[in-house]
DNA sequence: TTACTGTGCACC
DNA sequence: GTTCCGC
DNA sequence: GCGGAACGTGCACAGTAA
């Protein structure tokens, strides 16, 4: 077999350079070819917020006023700037429209025809905007283009260029055929509908595989070998493809062409559905040529890799509409005074200049305005967005009306999850005072379960309608009935409230003692149309946040005082039934109560099956006036400060957590011996990554897989690992020729035991696929490490001092112990649990104690 | 019908 | 989920 | 500090084989 990346060269540099990448879809490279494998998918229907949006995207809808309304989009005449045909490009952008490029801008990183400069107010780019081009009619934008636009953003990392070719792309497909649009950011943003529509491809591995099969006529083994190679299956395609001949031209694909595709195969379920999606997929390939397959393939792989997801394209979307004026509004740009739009008298004045000097006074003042307008445009749509994160309702709204009204076609909605605020890691509590200075906060308990984000709304008769979302807001209503129930019965009980958003933690609990337990069961709940009667797994809702109320958003109010409408509206609620949820509130402690019981309650905290703690800033802080942005004052650090508010468009990290792991002097590391690899991915192309980790087994004399391992290695450590695995070498084999242990882990390569390694995790899981440690905590399963991450080499140890199985099952059978308190509970003293070892040495074997549970 | 297994996708 | 990197 | 890109674990589901 043909692996090849990581090896020779020693000291070599990754080629990591020419692709960005990646993301998050990832496909497995065992599976991507080797395997005989098929197997369909599973798509799911959407469930759908009341409010709308029709569940397929509705793109009829989209073809019918197409047309006309390209008609009346004129771009904003500037005096063209007489510049020459751009032949240049092969590309691409003009072949599908035929017309000949006049104008072109250019400039970004990499501009080489300095002449070409043409008019574009914010500088110049290889994906050119042109304001004296056609419309695309009527066969509409083609996909070309935006391919094109994928290479380009591929070939920089620079926000400025991305975001520069974004927005004309953004624009010209505005100005040339508007319907286009919003299948366009939905191809950018390699999405194919709003997450709480619950639209999924169903297509992974095997499908795309055999496509690519199917239509290079590559075996599976030349195919892996190019994977290997190239670590991303968008090349593979590409490469595989550009070896055929295609005798039959092919009518160039549409945008909205291959977004209908996508929603084919989405659409796609049941007996024979694998093959169907197949099919619809080998007719994208066939018809895409050259980077279009590439990028074709990286979409179905949910992996586009261009460096450009959400802000990105919300920036540009902004941009884009400041640049192409308001609707209706055929002698372009907007213009009045006051109009968020840019006037053709303000575009004028900004001439086309050659990328490498901006200067010029009075020209300077007009980009100074145009950046105002963007600015202001900018942070109006990632506010909607993140209130409303739907493409369609913000394209629609844009298309249709002002900008200025954006905000209120598009507003917070009782359905339709919003963006939720995150926390960022801090390493203590002394680097919480650190950043907070004296503004006064709430700790909470940070529970291990599940965030939800939970809609309801009285409709007609006063029956109430529930939807229940998750962190990445899809529509998780139907896994959880005994939720929706408990919400039933919060608003019988409060006649008066007639619609709220909560931010919540479900959390799996004991029916009884509502002891919490921990993620790995409350996983086990069942996901889909879960019925009421068969819920295994009994969960309490901690409440901590109250986004809106009766009609009426919270979400600029501060902390405190959402805080305070939120316990009395909705008190601690217990179904009669105990296996249905319970509503609770998050334990809390302010920073009034002193810095020493902040510090008892995050020990607390600890000892209650909670992963640490979530600090929250409770008030305003006024800004000193003049000041532009605003800064904690007090220590040098000159932070920004987090706002009180819940607007994650203008902070997404606007809390702290801090979590034992996170902390050196707790938390659990196990010493593990690296004893094989696979084949790194995009950016990790020809590095090794993840590596594959073991214990060692005294009792066999030999290592035994644990976990994979991928986070906190640098570049560097990457580039030095190389050499001391160079595949084919005594040190590096593609057999398994070091004994060891290897579970269900089927590495790429083997490594020969030999060095150790400090790796942090979270903590200790069940595992499925590992048999470390495995007889002695269960018969059938092996541990492993939740969140695990390289720390250090421990270069003071040696293979047979690495940690060991019964070291781990020690760990875990800690993790089980009874919390000291309950979650109620106001009392109990705690000591503070020194007994949290460092794994050095090996073996320790744990006192058991007693369970000891419940208590008042 | 049942049991197995691969796999997509979702949490964390 | 964690972490690293470039901007 | 942001935005993006690498990937971790493990579940229930759906298809297939029995
Ligand atoms: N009291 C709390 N406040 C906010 N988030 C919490 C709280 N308790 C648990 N969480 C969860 O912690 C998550 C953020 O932590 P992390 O995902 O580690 O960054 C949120 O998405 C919530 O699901």
């Amino acid at each position: 077999m043909s692996k090849r990346p990581p090896q020779s060269t020693p000291s070599s540099t990754p080629k990591a350079k020419k692709s960005k990448n990646s993301g998050k879809g990832q496909l497995q490279l065992d599976s991507f070819f080797g395997s005989p494998s098929k197997r369909g998918p599973s798509s799911t229907s959407s469930a759908i917020g009341q409010k709308t949006l029709p569940v397929p995207i509705d793109v009829d809808a989209l073809d019918d006023d197409g047309a006309t309304q390209t008609s009346m989009r004129r771009p904003a005449l500037p005096p063209a700037p007489a510049s020459p045909a751009r032949q240049a490009q092969p590309s691409a952008v003009d072949g599908a429209s035929g017309t000949p490029r006049k104008a072109i801008f250019v400039f970004g990183a990499k501009v080489v025809e300095p002449e070409k400069l043409t008019f574009h107010p914010i500088d110049s780019d290889p994906v050119f905007y042109d304001p004296h081009a056609q419309p695309w009619t009527p066969t509409g934008a083609p996909y070309s283009f935006l391919a094109h636009t994928f290479t380009t953003l591929s070939q920089t990392r620079s926000r400025i260029a991305i975001i520069n070719s974004l927005t004309n792309t953004l624009r010209t497909i505005l100005q040339r055929h508007p319907p286009s649009l919003l299948p366009a950011l939905y191809l950018l943003s390699n999405s194919l509908s709003p997450a709480y529509i619950g639209i999924e491809l169903g297509i992974g591995s095997s499908v795309i595989s055999k496509a690519i099969q199917q239509v290079s006529g590559l075996s599976a083994a030349a195919l892996k070998q190019l994977y290997t190679t190239t670590g991303d299956v968008g090349d593979v395609a590409f490469e595989a493809k550009s070896k055929v001949r295609t005798l039959v031209p092919h009518p160039p694909l549409t945008i909205q062409h291959v977004y209908d595709s996508l929603l084919k195969i989405s659409a796609s379920k049941g007996q024979g559905a694998a093959k169907a999606k197949e099919r619809i997929v080998e007719k994208l390939l066939v018809a895409g040529s050259g980077e279009e397959v590439r990028f074709l393939v990286r979409t179905l792989t949910l992996n586009l890799r261009v460096g450009a997801v959400r802000t990105s394209i919300l920036t540009a979307l902004a941009r884009a509409f400041v640049l192409h004026g308001p609707p209706g509004n055929s002698s372009a740009g907007g213009g009045h005074s006051g109009s968020p739009y840019a006037s053709n008298g303000l575009l004028q004045r900004i001439q086309p200049l050659p990328t490498d000097n901006k200067k010029k006074g009075s020209e300077d003042a007009a980009r100074e305005e145009l950046k105002v307008l963007f600015t202001g445009a900018e942070g109006l749509i990632k506010q909607v967005y993140v209130r409303h994160p739907c493409y369609d309702d913000i394209v629609h709204a844009l298309l249709d009306h002002d900008l200025s009204h954006l905000a209120d076609r598009v507003p917070l909605s009782v359905g339709i999850p919003l963006h939720p605020t995150l926390g960022s890691p801090t390493r203590s509590l002394d680097e919480i005072y650190e950043r907070l200075g004296d503004l006064s906060f709430s700790a909470e308990f940070k529970y291990d379960g599940q965030r939800a984000q939970i809609h309801a709304e009285r409709g007609e008769h006063r029956k109430v309608s529930t939807r229940i979302f998750s962190r990445h807001l899809e529509d998780m209503t139907t896994k959880y009935p005994d939720v929706v129930l408990l919400v039933e019965e919060l608003l019988q009980l409060s006649p008066s409230i007639s619609s709220f958003i909560l931010d919540a933690e479900i959390v799996a609990s004991d029916p009884t003692t509502e002891e919490l337990k921990s993620f790995q069961e409350l996983s086990n709940r069942a996901r889909k149309d879960v019925q009421l009667s068969d819920i295994k797994v009994a969960v309490s809702v901690f409440v901590f946040d109250l986004l809106y109320l009766n009609g009426e958003s919270y979400l600029q109010r501060t902390f405190r005082e959402r805080r305070q409408a939120l316990k009395p509206n909705f008190p601690p609620h217990s179904p009669a039934n105990a296996t249905l949820a319970r509503l609770r509130h998050v334990e809390s402690c302010e920073s009034d109560e002193g810095q020493m019981a902040v510090q008892e309650f995050w020990e607390r905290a600890l000892e209650s099956r909670c992963e640490g703690l979530m600090v929250k800033v409770l008030d305003y802080e006024p800004v000193e006036p003049g000041e532009g942005a605003k800064f904690k004052q007090g220590t040098k650090s000159r932070k920004k400060v987090l706002p009180a508010t819940y607007e994650p468009d203008k902070r997404t990290s606007a809390w702290l957590k801090l979590k034992k792991d996170y902390v050196d002097t707790i938390g659990d590391s196990l010493d593990l011996i690296p004893i094989g690899a696979w084949y790194g991915n995009g950016r990790k192309a020809s590095w090794w990554s993840p590596i594959l980790l073991g214990l060692w087994d005294p009792e066999t004399a030999k290592p035994v897989a644990v976990c994979k391992c991928m986070s906190g290695f640098t570049d560097v450590f990457y580039k030095s690992l190389l050499e001391r695995y160079l595949v084919n070498s005594d040190t590096c084999s593609q057999q398994p020729e070091w004994d060891a242990d290897f579970g269900g882990f089927r590495p790429d390569v083997y490594f020969r035991a030999s060095e150790v390694w400090e790796i942090r995790g979270a903590d200790i899981t069940e595992s499925p696929v590992s048999v470390a440690a495995r007889g002695l905590v269960s018969e059938s399963r092996g541990l492993s490490l939740r969140f695990p991450r390289f720390m250090k080499v421990r270069v003071d140890k040696g293979v047979e001092q690495a940690s060991t199985p019964s070291f781990l099952a020690s760990l875990w059978r800690k993790q089980q112990k009874a919390p000291t308190g309950t979650s109620g509970g106001v009392d109990d003293g705690d000591l503070i649990d020194a007994d949290v070892e460092e794994s050095d040495e090996f073996d320790e074997e744990e006192e058991s104690d007693s369970e000891e549970g419940l208590d008042a």
